[in-house]
DNA sequence: CGCCATGTTGATTTCTATCAAATTGAGTGG
DNA sequence: CCACTCAATTTGATAGAAATCAACATGGCG
């Protein structure tokens, strides 16, 4: 990965020690974790050649709330905060993004809310023309991304149960296990180790939190001996805590 | 609507003072809010052939969280609640149905929420065999599936960012600003009128609140003059206020 | 080494939940 | 028609969880 590939538009000139589509969706590291796993290998070719692998550096946004869509990502590298904000400055982070997950699912014209590089990311992009007249001419694509998005779906609803019903330490826990769950899909990950690379507000702003209360809740944590709290994360020491408060 | 549909298979022998699609697609009063919209009239009528009308009395459950989807439904007429609970008895009100709205959008094996009858309701329903097998033949019914799960998504998200970050005030304004806007879609509603069939304890579960907050909230609003409670709803006296708070 | 962003900890306040009681109102049967 | 009942709602008093306000600590990086 030294060399950039073929088709890139580098939003930037990060360090490229970081996996991605490389050349070939073939070889691609999120290809059975994300919507390419609806194509064969033919369908990936004609896909291939429409696709460039974006650089995002860290805090780059990579759209905001209300641009038009012009143009959808496949996370291949790193993560992202997805953000709605009020226009006296609170926001809601709605999900984090890891690799394998596609931004612009829903195929709508503005994007409802704004992608941030939580770590340096790459992702595979796609022209919204393009990928959408593609999309077009491949039905069981549509019926992929119809199942990608009701399971986004599936995981709003659970982020409402943990908004409006939760407290601050079973919003942590919850938290904690799905950053667990979900990054144990993602190849290279350390099993045990909770990697946890968005910051204390972001976490905060996902939990519908402050900062102070998110600091307390973890560190009061470890000191009942429940996780230690590692260099970008945390790890369980007390599983069934977590699996018994969580949701 | 004295005579009972042909295929009518009925959990109830409530009245049918109640509108619904009748015996004809053509003349349904929620086809143009509905996924049916993207049916020619050909479609229809293959679509009417596996369509039989149900009819649900106030608290019927119309499925549990957790049980096979054996049918889709398409509401044509009343209001159901949409409710996911926590082992100890907690609920969260994901959303409110209301006439053109689509309970099985996700087409995944079972149900994740559970759907109760907030009022007498009729729905068309299909089976979800039938229903599947004739989305497989017609692509651009699939496509529409996706575009109503892509709006139900941003509206999971607003809610979120409501449930996450406003204050008790902002998210009452926002629930009735809300209810206003859906209403205004369904024929047959008066303008002007905030028909609220759900009870307090609903709305409390839908915006992450205790049956007391909202009562004191919304009877706060009517002292000053904000809006009037009226049998089976509010009317707005303050637009302006509540379009100020909203999200 | 020191700077600045990020995170932690402490003191206090505030909003909403909880606990408790009164009121309303729809449905029932005398 | 009117008392009665029961659920739903409203209102009041108090408690409590998390927010806010305010230092202080840490740590990565020039």
């Amino acid at each position: 990965m030294d060399i950039p590939p073929r088709h890139s538009d580098h939003e930037t000139h990060a360090s490229c020690a970081l996996r991605s589509r490389g050349d070939d969706c073939r070889f691609c590291g999120v290809r059975h974790l994300s919507i390419c796993q609806a194509l064969n290998i033919n369908e990936l070719d004609q896909l291939e050649k429409m696709a460039s692998d974006s650089v995002f550096e860290e805090r780059a946004v990579l759209f905001r709330e209300e641009d038009e869509v012009s143009s959808v990502f496949n996370l291949t590298a790193g993560v992202a905060r997805l953000i709605r904000s009020l226009p006296d400055g609170r926001r809601q982070v709605t999900g984090f993004a890891l690799p394998g997950d596609f931004l612009g699912i829903s195929l709508e014209k503005t994007w409802r809310y704004t992608a941030e590089a939580v770590t340096p990311l790459v992702a595979c992009r796609f022209r919204r023309s393009n990928f959408e007249a593609f999309s077009e001419k491949n039905p069981h694509l549509i019926k992929k991304m119809h199942e990608f998005a009701s399971q986004e779906l599936n995981m709003a609803q659970d982020h409402m149960v943990l908004l409006g019903r939760l407290t601050a330490e079973e919003k942590l826990a919850s938290f904690l296990v799905e950053m667990k769950k979900r990054w144990a899909r993602v190849a290279g990950h350390e099993p045990g180790l909770i990697r946890l690379p968005m910051g204390r507000q972001d976490i905060a702003d996902y939990l519908g939190l402050t900062i102070e209360t998110v600091s307390r809740v973890i560190n009061q944590m470890q000191r009942d001996r429940k996780l230690v709290i590692v260099p970008d994360g945390v790890r369980f020491v007390d599983q069934s805590y977590f699996d018994d408060l969580a949701l």
